[in-house]
DNA sequence: GCCCTAATTTAGGTCACCCTAAAAAAATGA
DNA sequence: TCATTTTTTTAGGGTGACCTAAATTAGGGC
């Protein structure tokens, strides 16, 4: 099985559970992924036998599973995929840390991986340990060199241009008698993750969160 | 059942293709929705079957189904559900139309109430038809209606959250201190035209119409 | 009104995904 | 070591969502 053949949420979501449970490199219990998945014993039986029979794991009757090759990176592709709309669905929309990842953990099933690249493009990669690790990992086109994000994302004392203003025409027109309009130029003087300090060249501001998370700018 | 209890995903594309067939009014055929939903007419009559038994359809054997008030509700909800995501999708991720449809209509099933209006203002409603025609079939807390106003413009007596100021450094220090930043809620407690009385958690006081007119706030 | 065809439903089968209960294997400890 | 407990698997059952094939119904033409 090609590992990206539509594999049902069930089956991702096991997968995604054994990746979790073997972070200490052992053999995955049936019992620890019961408790994980909040499935009778039985069940993981049956679902981690189908998995073996696709390929995905390595399971040895009483004695657990691990993933194969092939399962590593369909559980690679599904945590990335759900970190990313993790962030988004938190970052720029502001959801609540639960709901976000509940909602997360259901839409990363249905991402395509176009989807899921142009969303990555569009949070820009977190420097730490996002970029390396998952570039490296499931080879993308590294031509993230434009980034729109939202301007709450953006570096601090960075310099941008105004791709986008969402939401209404009112805040769009008091933005523009601020000479913030589309393909201006702006600086993030700074931000506390509360207030942002923009200057520009009619002078400098100060606005809130959730409105610099309508100012999408490129970098 | 209540309209938001989980269906599934099958039910949910049933009941969607029922009101897409269903414009011209009358009842729709079995044979259509099999067309439509690319399932065997066995199939399409099982399904309604059991929405019929939820009381989302009203089905009549040989004679076609329509939607109930609820299954109407279900349908709006998860039209509403797709236009943003596919908005989304097109216009802020540049998703190619095909895809940005497939995936979306993968995804309106799983996004939660929460959700679904979170994305709705970040995308900002279309000016035009999306606003009331969604308000009113869906009955949505209606604050959509965020108005953008500089405070020398806000209704007396009204209470705002502050959006932005303009013009940082001392102006800003000064506000601040008096606990006026983005983000912060404040009352007009009255204006003259000259002078605008404000209320906040710190305290009172008194602005200059210049100054006022630098504050914008949202209702 | 009756026959014929097309549309629809019913009957019965499959598969994935869940379950419970019983059987089997592994681990524990006296 | 071996009996007991714990873990895991097997056996068997139910449901939703599909299918095909067979029966049924509706509607048009004569």
């Amino acid at each position: 099985m090609s590992a990206m053949d539509a594999l049902s949420e069930s089956a991702e979501m096991m997968i995604k559970n054994i990746n979790v449970l073997a972070s200490s490199g052992e053999r995955v219990r049936t019992s620890d992924l019961s408790t994980k998945t909040e499935l009778k014993p039985a069940s993981v039986t049956e679902m981690i036998q189908r998995l073996g029979d696709l390929g995905l794991v390595d399971y040895e009757p009483y004695h657990g599973v691990h993933l194969t090759k092939q399962g590593q990176h369909v559980a690679d592709v599904i945590e990335h995929r759900f970190n990313i709309l993790e962030r988004f669905l938190t970052e720029i929309l502001g959801v609540d840390g639960n709901e976000a990842s509940e909602v997360a953990c259901r839409m990363e099933h249905v991402l395509t991986r176009d989807v899921e690249h142009k969303l990555t493009t569009f949070l820009g990669v977190d420097p730490q340990k996002e970029s390396e690790l998952f570039c490296h990992k499931i080879n993308i086109e590294s031509d993230i060199e434009h980034k729109y994000l939202p301007l709450s994302n953006f570096g601090e004392g960075k310099t941008g241009i105004v791709k986008l203003i969402f939401e209404s025409n009112e805040l769009a027109n008091i933005l523009e008698g601020k000479g913030i309009i589309p393909g201006s130029r702006l600086l993030l003087k700074g931000s506390n993750n509360k207030v942002y300090t923009i200057q520009n060249e009619e002078g400098e501001f100060l606005i809130d969160r959730e409105t610099a998370s309508k100012i999408i700018v490129q970098n």
